[in-house]
RNA sequence: GGGUAGGUACCGAAGUGGCCAAACGGGGCAGACUGUAAAUCUGCUGGGCUCCGCCCUACGGAGGUUCGAAUCCUUCCCUGCCCA
């Protein structure tokens, strides 16, 4: 039925950060084959965030290569923490969400997390099922298995006191409601970035004291983002999201640094080590252009959260748009009202929600960003007749074909 | 509860009655150059208008003093640190 011992640990382990503690992994897997018996991967949602991008699908990856060897995905739905709001960060308080805004996140999530994981092997729980009932008693019979000085252990919250940053109580008791989770559910394995290893860890002694075997805890590296720098994140706007359209995806990718393309080929297209090894070499001894692997990557990553043909498809736009100066395949068009059929400028491009407003609209053109069917306009009070469908182009990347209604 | 230091634009941080839509740095955006990379150089970085000028909104919230307030007063809210 599984695979054996060292295929699956070979497999669990690479491109995996930690897994701790090993020996009791190899004693789990050797427990599920014997009893034929899948184990329990936990991953845990945050539906106050529900856009996922290729950063999250780090770890979905390595969710499904369970799914692959037979084992059970858990995915938890944090609809109980998200209504509390997500206190990390600093000082803004994030928007407390209704229960309907979870559920609707949730969901999307799950839409979202589809695309990578196999639907059949999949358990959605959510957890305010088990958390909203807890009462006062049980909250503090929980805070009870942890001390201050181990929760201040994790990283940033020590960070954060040092440098006077203020923590709130309920941020403390997050890492022990996200170990309740595995309690109620009763994980083999959790999955998580390594900015998750000490809730990952909690997990373990909580479930030890309510009488469950603890589980083991796998990280996966966090994805920076197309900037290179930070990681991948909606508000940073350095991601790419696993919704977005092949020849997005594929232009993200070309802008990212050099440095970050070994990185993306494995743990965005989820190559095999042996692949990333191989282009690491040939980047480093030159026998590999650098634009070219980048190419390959982002071929692979189309491919990966699309389809092969897709993935050609962005390629060869791409060449052409940029390589060759020309125009993508599918722009959207727009009709917007005008008086007589002709517009200024500044009003096109705020209509059409090309720039979003008029005085940013107006640096924009007169520093040469603005083009008109290939023409740049330097004249912002410009009338544009828009009787005949014009094609607008603001920067590098956008494109919009504009008529009078 | 007592003491003390603070809350300024995306972030950090100046400014302590008019010259402040707010120095400077970072970030971001655009242009040139490129491989939509990096580095570099240049410009921009609240919104609207009848656009070389005018108007509106904005320095934690609400009031007030003043011809005029981010700057002064009152009050409220929030945060750090020390003491209890």
């Amino acid at each position: 039925m599984f695979p054996s011992l060292n295929e699956q640990m070979d497999l669990i382990r690479s491109g995996a950060i930690e897994v701790l503690p090993e020996e009791e992994l190899v004693k789990k897997i050797e427990k599920s084959i014997k009893t034929n018996k899948p184990m329990r991967i936990k991953l845990g949602a945050d539906p106050s965030r529900p856009d996922l991008h290729i950063g999250h699908a780090v770890v979905l990856n390595k969710l499904r290569q369970f799914q692959d060897l037979g084992h059970t995905a858990v995915l938890i739905i944090g609809d109980f923490t998200a209504m509390i709001g997500d206190p990390t960060g600093k000082s803004k308080t994030r928007p407390q969400l209704t229960i309907e805004e979870t559920k609707v996140n949730g969901q999307s999530y799950l839409d979202q997390a589809g695309i990578i994981l196999d639907k059949s092997k999949m358990e959605v729980r959510h957890n305010s099922e088990w958390l909203s009932s807890m009462n006062f008693n049980d909250v503090i019979k929980l805070c009870a298995q942890y001390t201050v000085a181990q929760l201040l252990e994790r990283d940033d919250f020590s960070k954060r006191y040092k440098s006077g940053t203020p923590i709130s109580m309920h941020e403390l008791l997050y890492p022990l409601a996200q170990a309740m989770d595995s309690a109620a559910i009763e994980s083999d394995v959790e999955l998580g970035g390594t900015d998750q290893k000490f809730n990952l860890m909690v997990g373990r002694d909580i479930q030890r004291a309510y009488g469950k075997e603890p589980q083991c805890i796998l990280t996966m590296p966090i994805l920076e983002g197309t900037d290179g720098v930070n990681k991948m994140s909606k508000s940073l706007d350095n991601y790419i999201a696993l919704t977005d359209v092949p020849s997005e995806i594929f232009g993200k990718v070309m802008s990212i640094p050099d440095e970050l393309i070994p990185r993306y080929l494995q743990y965005a297209a989820f190559a095999s080590e042996d692949e990333v090894k191989q282009m690491e070499e040939g980047l480093k001894d030159g026998s590999v252009h650098p634009r070219n692997a980048k190419v390959d990557t982002a071929i692979r990553i189309v491919s990966k959260y699309h389809n092969e043909e897709a993935g050609k498809a962005a390629f060869e736009e791409f060449e052409r748009v940029f390589k060759n100066k020309d125009i993508p395949d599918n722009i959207d068009e727009m009709e917007i009202e005008t008086e007589d059929g002709t517009e200024g400028l500044l009003n096109i491009l705020a209509k059409t929600k090309l720039i979003p407003s008029k005085k940013e609209a107006k640096r924009m053109v007169e520093q040469g960003a603005v083009s008109i069917d290939g023409e740049k306009t330097d004249d912002p009070f410009a009338a544009i007749d828009l009787k005949e469908q014009k094609l607008f182009k603001v920067g590098k990347r956008k494109f919009l074909y504009v008529k009078s209604k």
